[in-house]
DNA sequence: CGATCCTGGACATGTAATGTCCGTAATATG
DNA sequence: CATATTACGGACATTACATGTCCAGGATCG
């Protein structure tokens, strides 16, 4: 049970845009910052673009810039960008299988475990959607250089 | 990111134990029970075993009993003893690689990315923490002929 | 002793994330 | 208009990990 690696990729590069200002920016330079493949970037990207948090402009010195400021994206904004909204705790419904299953009326509500599992990962919805990118920029820019070096990386 | 399906067998199996009173049930009995391969599950059982969730019993008419009543045992106890204690989101210091990686000084503290992403998965381990087992069977029982069902199955 | 059942490692399989490739469409530039 | 550049998106290949199977021990009961 591990998040997609994409998810770390799409913060990273979400940040990089915002500190390089307006201009788009192709998908080969931002994998290149950070040594990714270019191409499944890329992909992210596109992902982020279908979810409204970037835009892609195409043709020469194309590429993609922030759709909107930092402060109104949220690290679920980004997490469901990427991963989708499938629920971590997926139920097989084994409550209907094999011998107990047999023997035992046809559920009529949603299981209990199904239930708790679900509230908790509410609460993990919940701290995902109470922090945004520019809370973490804050603190980025705390370390000195940083920006400086993305400037010049990205132009 | 899904859950291990693991995760569901544990927490059903360890139901049916509570059901089924103090005597221990072997792994092969409580697949069946539920559909499930007696193998795999019988894994999963020695996994919750070495977590100190259940007691396991060799020789004939042994098996695997709760080790403690479902009151001391949160949903936390059961995620971590099937998928082990590791993070939802995974570091890969990309902030080290490529460009970037090369033009900046070693990062002298944990990155804000991560920080931010842990405050989040420990909302929901807390959210797990705060519920145990018999929470789930108060909801369980009030569905008439449970008990009676795992009862029959597991003699 | 012999049957039963857990233990644990080795191995096979399935599935999803990751990574690559290439043809297509769109657009800035000359 | 011609061309180069870039995003788009589908079709693969590769890798990692969960899932499932099997077998040779070891413990325990009768
Ligand atoms: S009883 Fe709950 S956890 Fe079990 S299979 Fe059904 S929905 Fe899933
Ligand atoms: S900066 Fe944070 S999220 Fe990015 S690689 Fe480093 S620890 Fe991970």
């Amino acid at each position: 049970m591990r998040m997609a690696k994409g998810v770390e990729w799409a913060l990273h590069t979400l940040l990089n845009l915002d500190m390089i200002g307006g201009g788009p920016v192709g998908s080969g330079q931002l994998a290149e910052a950070h040594g990714l493949s270019a191409s499944y970037l890329n992909k992210q990207l596109q992902q982020l673009a279908r979810a409204g948090l970037v835009v892609s402009v195409p043709g020469p010195r194309g590429g993609f810039r922030l759709a909107r400021p930092l402060e109104a994206i949220t690290l679920l904004d980004v997490v469901e960008a990427i991963e989708g909204s499938t629920q971590l705790f997926h139920c097989t419904e084994i409550r209907c299988c094999g011998k107990i299953g047999e023997l035992s009326p046809p559920p009529t509500d949603t299981c209990a475990v199904n239930a708790a599992m679900r509230r908790a990962e509410e609460a993990w919805r919940q701290a995902l959607a109470a922090q945004c990118l520019a809370d973490i920029r804050g603190e980025l820019d705390r370390v000195p250089m940083v920006r400086q070096v993305v400037r010049t990386v990205l132009e």
